[in-house]
DNA sequence: CGTAAGATTGAATTAATTCAAGCTCCGTGG
DNA sequence: CCACGGAGCTTGAATTAATTCAATCTTACG
């Protein structure tokens, strides 16, 4: 969702020469999967070594987003999925009223236009919130990948469909029965636990998103996320600079609302 | 989610001798999918007929179901998806505080158990509102299906799954910015669209959940849930006699409550 | 027929929204 | 370089929608 700091993220993948940063420095480490720094978090990670190879042979196109750009938008033909490489990317549905709803933040590893595998249209708009990178993963060679024995290509995939399931099932039981600084707090620990489970902390980092876009998540007013994060900042739970977060006390704020993480 | 009649539904479905009624009165016919009447909105209405017959050699067993009895438990290991075969599902989670949280009622031809594949353990709970039935579909044997070339059971399974995020996200965008007499009409709407498709009345039908459980899927208290359905009812929206909807006179309530139904 | 669970309705309370004003930071152009 | 302007954020006060509390009613079921 956020990164301790956009330079520090883009170092870490994008320059091989850090050694000690990258644990496979080949030179065109960049454009395979074997060797990218989010295979663990992403459809990779759910594939034998063996596999992850064999998906290397699709080649996937890497492709540049600009802070603000879509990467598809809702309706769209369903051609390919797209991996986080790096940024962050909001994912969002056009309410009925015309307000944009957003379903979710994504961060580098994680899987976007999982939705349009229903309809073979996208069903939600994708747009990357700071400068990042997205591989195209093109749906129907990942299927001929599968019609030719790779079925456990299915299983990663499907596995990740069912993760987002699982994490929709939470994100409503917070809307459903969370009061506004509840849901605040599932969504910091949220965040601080994604943030290090990628290797950054867990009590500083920056959110990417403006106050309405989280409060469109997690169907508050700005005013009512605002206000949430002073009272927290009160409360010495953690320190706010504008999108910057510190010294975020995630055991207290646990047992404070006790609320479940993704 | 709610059938028009119990009696009317048991009776389509598991009296043979109905001719009329059910499609493929063959002698045997309840066991196979490629007889069941459900089959055009569950996992076979996904594949070609070669695959149809295919999934029949795997002889789903079925699972009688009483009203109240659970098809399994969050936590349960999981071995089996099941598809609705009659009655209505509720499926649930528990939340942080043991309060338990409502995340879809489920017709025939639905799919239970699609957020296991995630970590091999169901994260909710499914049970049935009313008596009815199960088939319980083997995910291993269904994998192995997929492996002997079968890859568009694959397809067929990753668009129930793409269907189930698309399902939560339009649920998220109710939770997330709609007032409780909007929900309530979405809600409404939703069901009656099920109905439908299933061949029943969209205007009249029987509610099979508790207004306590409405109210948990869509985030409400029993006494809101109370209040909006006495509001429609005095503005001659439908009629409500105790958990039977009737006269629903969906376009007014679709253009009073410009609310997006699945 | 009596009881308990579910549903309805009203009144009081409260949490969050809406409305409004002002602040801070950042980029742009004078 | 600094001032200007605007977007995003914060804070306060008023308003409102929904919850909570409470009482009553209904009906399904033993």
């Amino acid at each position: 969702m956020l990164t301790s700091s956009p330079v520090q993220m883009a170092e870490i993948r994008f320059m091989p020469g850090r050694a000690g940063e990258q644990r496979f420095p080949a030179p065109n480490a960049a454009t395979q999967c074997a060797t990218c720094p989010q295979r663990a978090h992403c459809l990779p990670g759910e594939l034998e070594p063996r596999l992850v190879r064999r998906l290397d042979e699709l080649h996937f196109a890497r492709r540049r987003v600009r802070a603000g750009q879509k990467v598809f938008h809702h309706g769209d033909r369903f051609a390919f999925l797209y991996a986080v490489r790096s940024g962050t990317f909001k994912a969002s549905l056009a309410a009925p009223d015309g307000r944009e709803l957003v379903t979710g933040f994504h961060l580098p590893g994680e899987l976007l236009g999982l939705d349009a595998l229903a309809a073979g249209r996208h069903a939600s708009t994708a747009s990357a919130l700071e400068d990042g990178e997205v591989c195209a993963i093109p749906y129907r060679q990942l299927m001929e990948e599968v019609g030719a024995g790779g079925a456990s290509v299915y299983h990663g995939l499907s596995r990740m469909l069912s993760r987002e399931i699982v994490r929709e099932h939470h994100l409503m039981l917070l809307l459903g029965g969370m009061n506004a600084e509840e849901r605040l707090a599932a969504f910091l620990m949220n965040v601080s636990q994604r943030m290090q489970v990628r290797g950054y902390s867990s009590t500083e980092f920056n959110l990417r998103m403006s106050r309405a876009e989280i409060g469109s998540l997690l169907g508050l007013t700005v005013e009512t996320v605002s206000r949430a994060l002073s009272a927290f900042q009160r409360q010495g739970l953690l320190r706010v600079d504008r999108r910057h977060i510190s010294a975020m006390d995630v055991q207290r704020l646990r047992q404070e609302y006790a609320a479940t993480v993704q």
